[in-house]
RNA sequence: GGGCCAGUAGCUCAGCUGGUUAGAGUGCAGUCCUGAUAAGACUGAGGUCCCUGGUUCGAGUCCAGGCUGGCCCA
């Protein structure tokens, strides 16, 4: 016996009902032991999840991913790693804990200790790591959760150190200065990687408009136009395009230079006096906005060309201060102009702005207003609202500043990466070309970052200039010379690290690690060496090195994990770190809208396992485009449970209901498979096609084609296979007995039904592991250890059993019920009411001899006498051709009369054969085109008719009074049927049954009364006074009354 | 300014290497079916497959140019 299935089932309860099992049985311990050493192995090398929050609907999508393929693969044989990662280093985690303890800057984690600061980083980490993979489990992932590396633990940091040491090696590490995107609040400046991503907002500046004067004219200005007036304190030029054309204009405020086109700024009265070339403007030197500050002493300013000038904003005089801005200094290295650095790490000004020094950069706005009103270079001012960089983690607004940092150098390497790039399976396919695209503009990587919590950068910087990278903690212990006891049982992090001193190789000074950490980046990428024991175990490492597969949702991956992993795979060993990489979108709310706490759309992963169960949710993903962002709500996931996981557990549970009432069991064999009824072999034989699509699928990373191709099935599987079959399953043949006993059709049916679920089970299973689990523990009657579907082998397309034929023939079969269903539809003639025959025309792609094999199908689907395949239409169709007088008229003005005389003197069916063979039609004088014509077809009388995709399918509409009756008496058997249920019986109870009625009923019920007891399960069927005491309905049968009472008589 | 992606029914999206009259789900209106079905079947309305050219016997599909939106880079 299987046990009862409910069939309004609580998925999310038994889900958990499952994860009881699994916990109590150590299943997933056997499944991760299930292919040690086997023949085959498969790599996956998991991107680091960051362990600063809770997941969240988003990252189980990514994972359900990950889950579904190690499935997968594990059920195909393949040996596997199964490890799962936490990224845990970086400024995100310090952010975080900063906010934990209600600091604003960095002077506060100074003044708590460093230490203390990293210890708090670190527990954080811990504690949602411990979060993560509890979440981790409910989604039913299931990796070896107690192997799960840290991007935080030494092995990660040292094998980075080796990384560097390499880099070092071959001269690409150097410290430099640039201009960088600055966070005021963090302290610490941004890498091009972080910015470019989350790393923008609107945000309204003031549109300042200045005039300065030109030296040596005599009330002549050059207009210029900035969004952050304080960097005017650090002017130092003023670039004009060379080309374009500049206005030279008179106005109440004096003679004003700016480029031809954006007169529209002064907002002033003004007359042009004269156009002149960008070029003659090159050379003038003016005074500056505030040559009053110390900084500026001795400064010229001096109007240079600059291609990069436009007219889009402001008045084509661009203010240039070369410490304040990238492109401004990159101008100065080319001009060899000063720079003057205004701001420490805080956004204060330095000394030597006078009033200015000691201000932060966000406060200074009204006193720079104030000075240029008194100095009188202040125009005017506008507010200008446009996209600005802020910090990704703090949403400061970020400023430009210069600094020194370390980097490594791209020159030689871009191209070793590209290589690399080349020989990776990129899933879709654009991937390749993004991350082209992202090496061949990628600056050098700038790796450090002035903070506490993260890599320890090994760098050695002496005064002499030398610098030393150190390679292994070994490395580092020979070369100490003062600190080492500090540090030697801890984390290479700080502050512990910041102990150890080493000698200067070239003057043997005493020299310190710079106080910089590392870019996470370096953290994540380091993973394919670091986890696969690159340093300690190189066999071990080359069993698993390059993976065969990554995945990453693909925002930001391009330029930040899948970047990194291809640069430090090809530093270290020329190679590419994976053979495929296969990355999705992003997700969304259900309406399409960015998911954010704050607008409340955000679902948390909690709630949705709770309220829609994780076996929705997966499917869900699975089925998605990868490529596409995916609409995650309540009600898409509610979709996918009423109309895939709702039809799939109904026909288990039809199966169980029925299978125990006939006490089916496996131990009576099972008829082969080409003794069984067509349609079973029928449906066999698609769920080998399946099977086949499915791996193919699979294997190329198309889980969405995959999951569509299952829900064909099994909406086949429900609405035909079990529709069709019901009655095998209800007839009143044995199971078991001796071979004669049996009744093999009756067997047949159950095998089948059994072993497609059973198939289907092991099929999805890797992508809904609850619900198959919950199914193939009962169908299968083994709930032993080894009993979880999991375990199974993954099933294996059986080619002998796949009958093309049978398949054309069968989806020939239900699209002409399908017309025919329509035909009735039309003629409003129920399916219950006998017909005598259909007519089907074929379209010209099938071949005939099919209907053969479905006739009995169809006649039966149908309900009608006889099937007739038809070559011409014209014994069931009226021909329509009537003129299109939107084309004609225009063509025959008032000809038209003739040539609808014509059209009505001729054959329509002569014309209609030629204008659907696109031919010329002529009649009388004319000839027509088969667009000047309109076609149509009509059913004669007796027929109704439906046709689609070139099929047409006519149903007889008479009704004979033999078949009237007939329909009448199954119209009797589904009112007796509902009056059973109505009546609270059993399915398999026996009843009697009394009624009264009209003579021309009566004699209907008198001819069909062995039927009418057969379907209802009646033992009599009297006619007589209906006793009060039993369930009774009256009713109007073919305008004759009748009442009806049913009692039990088991 | 450059790169990538997308544009198909009111909405969300399928549509493989070109192949007759372009589909599904959902929503709306209605009919039917139901001894597994909080399910299902059928009917109806709803389409310039973004636009313009080109290749072809034939283009939603391939090519070129453009438009709109998104992402990325400068």
């Amino acid at each position: 016996m299987f046990k009862p299935v409910d069939s309004k089932v609580d998925f999310p309860d038994l889900e958990k009902q499952i994860q009881l099992w699994w916990d109590e049985n150590n299943i997933v311990d056997q499944y991760l032991v299930r292919n040690k050493n086997a023949s085959k192995t498969y790599s996956f090398i998991d991107g680091p999840i960051t362990a600063n929050n809770p997941m969240g609907v988003h990252h189980a999508w990514g994972r359900s991913y990950k889950d579904l393929f190690l499935r997968y693969k594990t059920m195909q044989g393949y040996e596997q790693r199964y490890q799962n990662g936490f990224d845990g280093q970086g400024l995100w985690i310090e952010v975080e804990v900063e906010k934990e303890l209600g600091f604003h800057s960095k002077r506060d984690i100074e003044k708590y200790g460093v230490d203390k600061f990293v210890d708090l980083c670190k527990a954080r980490v811990e504690k949602f790591a411990n979060i993560i993979t509890d979440q981790s489990k409910r989604l039913g992932y299931w990796m070896d959760w107690d192997d799960s590396y840290h991007t935080m633990s030494d092995q990660n940091n040292y094998t980075i150190w080796h990384f560097l040491k390499k880099c070092h090696e071959k001269g690409w590490i150097y410290q430099g200065t640039d201009v960088m995107p600055w966070c005021p609040r963090c302290g610490t400046g941004l890498s091009e990687h972080e910015i470019v991503t989350e790393g923008y907002k609107e945000i309204v500046h003031p549109g300042l408009f200045i005039k300065l004067p030109i030296i040596g004219r005599d009330e002549e200005y050059l207009l210029i136009w900035t969004t952050t007036p304080w960097t005017l304190t650090s002017n130092i030029a003023a670039a004009v395009h060379p080309e374009k054309k500049y206005s030279k204009v008179r106005t109440e405020k004096g003679i004003l230079y700016l480029i031809k086109g954006r007169e529209q700024t002064l907002h002033l009265e003004f007359e042009h006096i004269s156009d002149l070339p960008g070029e003659e403007l090159i050379g003038l030197e003016y005074k500056g906005p505030f040559d009053e500050l110390p900084v500026q002493k001795g400064i010229t300013h001096k109007v240079i060309g600059w291609e990069e000038v436009n007219e889009d904003e402001g008045t084509g005089i661009v203010h240039i201060a070369p410490g304040a801005g990238k492109d401004d200094f990159l101008l100065s290295k080319e001009y060899g102009f000063p720079v003057i650095a205004p701001l420490d790490e805080y956004g204060h000004f330095i000394e030597g702005f006078n009033d200015f020094t000691g201000m932060n950069v966000f406060d200074v706005k009204e006193k720079i207003f104030d000075s240029l009103k008194e100095k009188g270079f202040f125009y005017r001012v506008e507010q200008y609202p446009h996209r600005y960089p802020v910090c990704w983690r703090c949403d400061t607004e970020l400023v430009f500043r210069l600094v020194d940092e370390w980097f490594i150098s791209m020159d030689e390497l871009r191209e070793m990466i590209s290589d690399s790039t080349k020989n990776v399976k990129w899933v879709p396919s654009f991937g390749l070309e993004r991350e082209l695209d992202w090496l061949k503009n990628m600056d050098d990587w700038m790796i450090s970052k002035k903070r506490y919590w993260g890599l320890a950068l090994p760098i050695y910087k002496c005064d002499c200039g030398n610098f030393e990278v150190i390679g292994s903690k070994d490395e580092l212990r020979s070369k100490s010379v003062s600190g080492w006891e500090k540090f030697e049982d801890k984390s290479p992090h700080r502050p512990w690290i910041d102990n150890v001193q080493i000698e200067c190789s070239k003057c043997n000074q005493h020299i310190s690690r710079i106080t910089d950490v590392g870019n996470p980046w370096l953290d994540a990428g380091i993973v394919p060496f670091s986890t696969l024991k690159y340093a300690q175990d190189k066999e071990y490492w080359k069993k698993w090195f390059p993976a065969d597969w990554i995945s990453e949702s693909f925002p930001g991956q391009f330029r930040n994990w899948f970047y990194s992993l291809l640069t430090m795979s090809t530093v270290l060993e020329m190679s590419e770190p994976t053979k495929a990489i296969f990355s999705y979108a992003i997700m969304r709310d259900e309406h399409g809208e960015e998911m954010h706490k704050s607008k409340g759309n955000a679902i948390w992963f909690e709630d949705a396992a709770d309220k829609m169960g994780v076996d929705a949710m997966r499917w869900l993903y699975a089925k998605q485009n990868p490529s596409a962002n995916l609409a995650f709500g309540y009600g898409t996931v509610d979709e996918v449970r009423r109309q895939f996981i709702i039809p799939l557990w109904n026909i288990y549970s039809f199966f169980v209901t029925y299978a125990n009432l006939d006490k089916f069991n496996t131990e009576v064999s099972a008829p082969s498979v080409q003794d069984r009824p067509e349609i079973d072999r029928w449906i066999i034989s698609e769920l080998n096609i399946l099977i086949d699509d499915f791996i193919t699928h699979l294997d190329n990373f198309q889980p969405d084609t995959a999951a569509k191709k299952a829900e064909k099935f099994v909406d086949n599987l429900s609405n035909w296979y079990v529709r069709r079959n019901r009655r095998r399953f209800w007839k009143s043949g044995l199971l078991s007995g001796n071979d004669n006993s049996i009744d093999t059709d009756k067997l047949s049916a159950y095998y089948t039904l059994y072993e497609v679920l059973i198939s289907i089970c092991k099929l999805l299973a890797p992508i809904m592991p609850f619900i198959t689990e919950s199914i193939y523990l009962n169908l299968s009657q083994n709930n032993s250890r080894k009993g979880s579907v999991h375990l199974q082998d993954y099933p294996i397309c059986d080619k002998a059993k796949i009958d093309p034929e049978l398949s054309n023939a069968t989806s020939l079969a239900m699209k002409i019920s399908s017309l025919g269903r329509s035909a009735r539809s039309k003629a409003s003639i129920k399916v219950r009411q006998p017909l005598d025959s259909i007519q089907v025309s074929l379209n010209t792609k099938v071949d005939g001899n099919l209907i053969d094999r479905i006739t009995s199908q169809i006649i039966d689907e149908l309900n009608v006498k006889n099937i007739n395949v038809i070559d011409e239409i014209e014994p069931i169709v009226n021909f329509e051709v009537k003129p299109n007088l939107n084309i004609l008229g225009p063509k025959y003005g008032s000809d038209i009369q003739n040539i609808k005389n014509e059209i009505l003197n001729h054959d329509p069916k002569v014309l209609y054969d030629l204008a659907s063979a696109n031919q010329e039609i002529n009649i009388g004088k004319y000839n027509l085109n088969p667009e000047d014509l309109l076609l149509d077809i009509s059913p004669k009388d007796g027929y109704e008719i439906a046709s689609d995709d070139g099929f047409i399918v006519a149903i007889n509409t008479n009704i004979s009074p033999e078949m009237l009756k007939e329909g009448v008496a199954r119209e009797l058997v589904h009112r007796i049927q509902n009056m059973r249920r109505n009546a609270g019986f059993n399915i398999s109870d026996k009843i009697s049954i009394s009624y009264k009625c009209d003579k021309g009923l009566s004699e209907i019920i008198d001819e069909f009364d062995n039927y009418i007891c057969l379907e209802t399960l009646s033992l009599e069927l009297i006619e007589e006074e209906i006793s009060k005491e039993i369930y009774s309905e009256n009713f109007k049968l073919n305008d004759s009354n009748i009442s009806i009472g049913v009692k039990l008589n088991n």
